[in-house]
DNA sequence: GCTATTGTATCAATCACTTAATACAATCAC
DNA sequence: GTGATTGTATTAAGTGATTGATACAATAGC
């Protein structure tokens, strides 16, 4: 998996949002078991507490859990999976939608704004 | 004006952002003088070294200008102003766009949600 | 011209947070 | 049972950024 950090958010936090959108979206398929704390540390370029601390999150979430010395897994619970991804996808919407009120777009003007955008692709 | 502040983020940061939002949405109108760095720092209950610097960030864009002991005023180009209005709302509108196609929501998706949502009033 | 009000500059300290090093614990595999 | 591999806990230190106190500078207004 391919890693991208900026400079302007801690690390823990990068990796705790890229994990979460790897598991929510299928990166790791649901029951698979993940990489070693270690080694997705490496793979990262990062410090294996960095990387517990991210995975802490998840787990709290109920996205990932975790056998002791077997390693972590993602639930297999598809729903809950679906669920979450939905739930981050609102939130997300749910700031956007406040913030161009807040610039003067109501909904409607806020999704046409979206529509009408050209050449956006996302790299 | 009305000043509220989170604990997780900068107050600089976040008295920038309102003090922008105001100015683009007409809070404060083109041409208007703005209170001054000490009047404003009692209002928000905030530093003048921290509103300065915010402000700092709005001359930077154009949208404000000094007058060394008169004081800061809006600029009285409607036009730049409208113009920063509408670049805000498309940069959060390509943020939003971004993180959703991670999540796996196309543009349209991504309207829809926007639309299909029910009783999110920003009180 | 004097004074009050404006923005500006400087400097320091505190504060909190992140990151890292290291040691511990448990159990799977053989 | 032994060792390798897993997650976990503890502790420290760097580090960098934010905020605040204070002094400076310029000029508008009377």
């Amino acid at each position: 998996m391919e890693w991208t950090f900026r400079a302007d958010a801690p690390l823990y936090t990068q990796l705790c949002e890229q994990l979460t959108f790897a598991v929510v979206s299928g990166v790791f398929a649901a029951g698979e078991r993940l990489p070693a704390v270690r080694e997705l540390a490496v793979d990262a370029g990062v410090n294996p507490n960095t990387v517990q601390r991210a995975l802490g999150e998840l787990e709290r979430g109920g996205l990932v859990y975790t056998l002791r010395t077997a390693g972590r897994f993602v639930t297999a619970d598809k729903a809950r999976l679906e669920a979450a991804r939905r739930a981050l996808a609102e939130a997300r919407a749910g700031e956007f939608l406040r913030v161009m009120e807040k610039l003067g777009y109501d909904r409607a003007q806020a999704a046409a704004l979206l529509e009408e955008r050209e050449g956006d692709e996302a790299t």
